[in-house]
DNA sequence: CTCTGTTGTGCAAACGTTTACATTTATTTC
DNA sequence: GAAATAAATGTAAACGTTTGCACAACAGAG
């Protein structure tokens, strides 16, 4: 086990012929030091090769100039914009950004990653979308009033902390409402993964977008998804199957979305001749080298939300006052491609 | 501005009626305690919710059991395979590992991102490619004996750290020897950023083929883009205009292929049939929604050297000899898709 | 019952900074 | 030129850990 060593501040100090508190006034040009001085000290920086040690730093002043973030599969195509998002504003701010990954929906690491941020290491975090299931990383941090962080899509009423949300019901009853007035009546569901409470926002929006079109929904026209998105494609089969299949199909999201396309293809109907589908997010990467026409989605705002997060904290970590902590909606909106066409039966 | 407030080691003592140095060893699992006193210590912790403070334990420990990577656009789905292969590697360490991306070629806060984490905040970093123009990241690390790390496809001579190479040379070589075995003889260049070395690595890979096959290569036969691969758009073009139009393109990378198959649509060449280009990267994700068909191209093993470059520095880390720096060559694999098919015209 | 060894704990120094306060030095002001 | 004030620098404590060393308690051996 190696360590680190290195020059001190007192090295320097000594070379420049005076006390650490100087040479430290001089690193942060904070408080007036002689020019001379200074020079000296500069030049002692310079010959020794020294920086300042961060562990140091931030034991003493109890802050680090750092923000967290963890998320749960950052390779994730679906993080682009997010994580666009986040160096923007990063590069925007005195805060170093600093990303931590857990694998599939690792618990532990996810939890241990929090801890080891939240002790010492970084100033706020931003967490995106934790499971409901990440019961353990939600009880940590109710009782850590220690540290600022803001939650993006996760509206676990046990936290009190600042959180960035998505409209997914509104943009569901969006999606389905963009059918209908395309003429389409049988309009089926595909829902994602039913322990995510994103899944059940945007079943609930389609069934109320349904209800106030006085559209009955026959329940074999909400099929769910197992944890993998790769099972909308039997999904869409069920309802293409049945004696009155749908002409249009949304889906929870579009890697469900890409499934449900393929299946029809595979089954020799055309899309969106035969039957439209749309999906959510607005993912501009498809799993599995998707080659199926461009899906109509529902864009939600993933590069404003990262820029937005970082600047929130970066605010309240330099103010004074205790702020308010911020709980925003982000609306969505739909995006046209090729996948949605009028409904041509009657 | 507000500093964080917590519960140190001290209290829980007091707590638990014992010295700091007892609840240290056991928050550590070192040296015995008695089981009774032990759970003394754990009482008073879960009592008191205390956490360690990770900066203090750094800066008497001089580790922080903590990796960090730097890189250059994070979101670019280029890294999707590098940085699965950084959790992944991550998942099986004791290490944290930590990224951070600056935006662009913003070399200033490279080399701040790289100061910070080197002082105090992680025991090792890893950085991809940093533009041989990174002159000041570079000096900066030659100076820098205290810390481990390794850097991923840049083999700049002044660092004499741990590098992990891709094969550029070969691997284009390998290119366009694929296309001269399908009866291309006429094969053109389209050559990155010639800033950057990668590009000519690659473009001396194509020379050297072309040499090898004893084919002398009309200089207009090379073209180079401008730091925006969007101009291999404009350099195909270049190439369609000769009045010896060559019959395969091979480009320094898929995205610049993307652009030199939309060129190619555009003014009404079939791809492969007219013209066939080849690509180096296999990425599996292009640009701006890219249409057309998928992109033969040359793969480099990512996921593998996020994988090893992290499990090289744990290994380094926990050894107590010094080891010897590692240099390894990674070599590529010739990716059959879509866009090249058997010269027809003689 | 002393001696030696083991085991478990506490004391205090150290890690590299920052910063309130004390002290020195320079600059006014009268 | 002394007194008063301002400016620059130094002193030392503090931040929250870990760890070498000393010490106490207690065992087993003689």
């Amino acid at each position: 086990m190696k360590g680190r060593k290195g020059v001190s501040i007192v090295d320097v100090a000594r070379e420049a012929k005076v006390s650490a508190a100087t040479v430290s006034r001089v690193v942060n040009n904070i408080d007036k030091v002689k020019p001379e001085v200074r020079q000296k000290v500069l030049d002692a920086i310079r010959d020794l090769g020294y920086s300042p040690n961060h562990a140091a730093r931030a034991l003493v002043k109890k802050r680090s100039n750092c923000i967290g973030i963890v998320v749960n599969n950052l390779h994730d195509p679906f993080f682009h914009d997010l994580i666009k998002g986040f160096e923007m504003s990063a590069q925007q701010t005195s805060y170093a950004v600093m990303f931590c990954s857990v694998l599939g929906g690792d618990v532990a690491s996810k939890e241990q990653y929090v801890r080891y941020l939240t002790n010492g290491v970084v100033d706020a975090v931003i967490l995106y979308g934790s499971y409901l299931s990440d019961k353990s990383v939600i009880n940590y941090l109710k009782d850590t009033q220690d540290i600022d962080y803001v939650m993006i899509e996760n509206d676990a009423e046990e936290l009190n902390c600042n959180k960035l949300l998505i409209d997914n019901f509104g943009g569901a009853k969006k999606a389905v409402e963009y059918l209908l007035q395309k003429g389409h009546r049988k309009i089926a569901h595909i829902c994602g993964n039913p322990n995510k409470k994103v899944s059940r926002e945007r079943l609930d929006g389609y069934l109320e977008a349904m209800k106030n079109a006085g559209i009955e929904v026959d329940e074999r026209y909400v099929q769910c998804t197992s944890t993998d998105y790769r099972s909308g494609y039997a999904c869409a089969n069920a309802l293409f199957d049945l004696k009155q299949p749908p002409t249009a199909i949304f889906c929870s999201d579009d890697a469900i979305a890409s499934f449900a396309v393929r299946a029809a293809l595979d089954r020799g109907l055309r899309v969106p001749e035969d039957i439209s589908v749309m999906g959510f997010d607005n993912q501009t990467i498809l799993p599995d080298h998707y080659r199926g026409p461009d899906i109509t989605s529902v864009n939600q705002p993933l590069y404003k939300i990262g820029m937005d997060s970082v600047k929130l904290l970066s605010e309240r970590l330099n103010s004074d006052e205790e702020m308010e902590l911020v709980r925003k909606i982000y609306q969505t909106e739909i995006v046209e491609k090729e996948t949605v066409t009028e409904c041509k039966v009657e």
